[in-house]
DNA sequence: GCCATTACGCTACGACTCGTAGCGAAAGCA
DNA sequence: TGCTTTCGCTACGAGTCGTAGCGTAATGGC
C-alpha cells in the first residue's frame, strides 16, 4: 500500500512519515472508538499533525479508513504447503487472523456499507483490498493446475466465473463467520470449509 | 417483527401507526441518504412525528436501523420445490432479492460494523435477523433428511457445527457477491453456488 | 546562496447534528 | 371525572464538520 503523489517538480514534498503516522493513528482510533466514534480531529491529534493536513490528503473519513484498513491486507501471501487444500487453509487462516483484529472488524464493514452509495469509494476498495485477495485465488488455482490437482481450464469465460464464485465463497464465508456469526474461524472450522469447497469443486467440475 | 412494549395497564398507549411510519421512513432515508447521511431528525420529519418520540422508543440510530432492516427479512420463507437443491436455490434467490434493495445494502453492513463494538446491538441483530435465517437452514436440512436426500444425523454436536458452516457459507457468499463484489446473485450464479455446496456436503459426509 | 513553490501548523469560523429537558395538550383506563 | 402515559413542540449546550487565512518550513531550480 504505497500512496503516490503526482511528482511535482518543485516545492516542499509531503512528509511520508506523516502518512504512516496518520494511517496508524486511524487504525488505533478504530480500535478505541469504532467507526462512528472516529473523528478526523481525533486522528490528527493522535498522529501529531494538523487537522488541515488530513483534509489536504484525503477527501474524508471513508477514504482515510479504506487506506488504513487496506494496509492490514498487505501481509496476505499465498503459502506453498504442497497441496491445494493446505494452501487454501493457510491463506484463509491468514485472512481470518486479519479479520480478528478489531481495527479490521469495525473498519472493513463500515466502508463497504458506505461504498454502496459511492461509486468512487467502491472502486478504491476494489483496487486496494478486493483485487489483492482475488489475485491469491487465481495464483492458487494456477499452481494447483500445474500440480495436476485441477484440470487446466480452456474456456477463459468459464474460468473467470469459477474464480469469482470461489472468491465470494471463501471470503464471504470467513467474513460472515467472523463478523456476523461472531465466532472464530479457527483451524477446525477452516478445515471443514476447505473440505466442502474442494470436494464440491471437484465434483461439480465433472 | 412485532415490537412489544410492557403492557402498562393505564395511560395513553403508544401509537402502533407511528412505529410503522417511523420504520418505513427509516428505510426510505437509507435509500435517499445512506447510513452516514441518515439523521434521526430527518427520519422524524419524514414519518410525521416529533424527534423526541423517536428517542423515547429507540436508544439511537443503530437500534432503529436494525429494526427497520429486520422487517425486510420477514418475507423470507422456505419454499417446497421438491428437492434440496431447488429449495436452497429458492431461498437464496429470495435472500439475494432482499440484498439487492438499497435500503438493505446500506443499512445491513453498517449495523454489522457498529455491532463489532456493541454487545447489545450484536444480540439484537442475532435475534431479529440472523436467527431467522439460520432457522431456514435447519428446516431445509430436516426436510431433506425426511426426504432421504441427507442421512439422518445422530450426533447433535456434529450436526450443529454442520448447520453453522452451511449457514455462513450460504449467507456469506451471497452477501459478499452482492455487496463486496457488487455483482448480481442471479439464477446462474446461485445455481453454481448450490451445486458446489451440495456436492461438497455430500462428498464430505462420506 | 537566493527565490519560487509547495506543504505544514495553527487559529477561527458558520453551519450543522446530537441528545435532553420542560411544557401543555391528547388519549386512553377506572 | 380523575389518573396516567404518550405526544408535539421549543429551546438548549455540546460537539463535529470542512474551510479559509496566515505565517513558517522544506524542497528544487537558477
Amino acid at each position: 500500500m504505497q500512496r503516490r503523489y503526482p511528482a511535482s517538480r518543485t516545492g516542499r514534498p509531503r512528509s511520508a512519515a506523516a502518512d504512516t503516522a496518520i494511517l496508524a493513528a486511524t487504525r488505533q482510533a478504530l480500535v478505541d472508538l469504532g467507526w462512528s466514534g472516529l473523528t478526523l480531529s481525533d486522528v490528527a491529534v493522535r498522529a501529531g499533525v494538523a487537522k488541515t493536513t488530513l483534509y489536504r490528503r484525503w477527501a474524508g473519513k471513508n477514504e482515510l479508513v479504506v487506506d488504513a484498513v487496506a494496509e492490514l491486507f498487505d501481509e496476505l501471501t499465498l503459502p506453498d504447503r504442497g497441496s491445494l487444500a493446505a494452501d487454501i487453509e493457510g491463506v484463509v487462516l491468514q485472512f481470518a487472523a486479519i479479520l480478528a483484529r478489531p481495527e479490521a472488524r469495525s473498519g472493513l464493514m463500515a466502508v463497504v456499507a458506505e461504498a454502496t452509495r459511492d461509486e468512487a469509494l467502491r472502486e478504491r476498495i476494489r483496487a486496494s483490498i478486493v483485487d489483492r485477495q482475488k489475485r491469491l485465488v487465481i495464483a492458487g488455482r494456477t499452481r494447483a493446475q500445474q500440480r495436476g490437482e485441477l484440470p487446466p481450464e480452456s474456456d477463459a469465460d468459464r474460468s473467470a466465473r469459477a474464480v469469482d464464485l470461489i472468491f465470494d465463497m471463501v471470503a464471504g464465508s470467513v467474513v460472515h463467520r467472523t463478523l456476523v456469526s461472531n465466532q472464530p474461524a479457527d483451524e477446525e472450522w477452516v478445515h471443514g470449509l476447505t473440505r466442502v469447497l474442494l470436494s464440491g469443486l471437484a465434483a461439480s467440475a465433472r
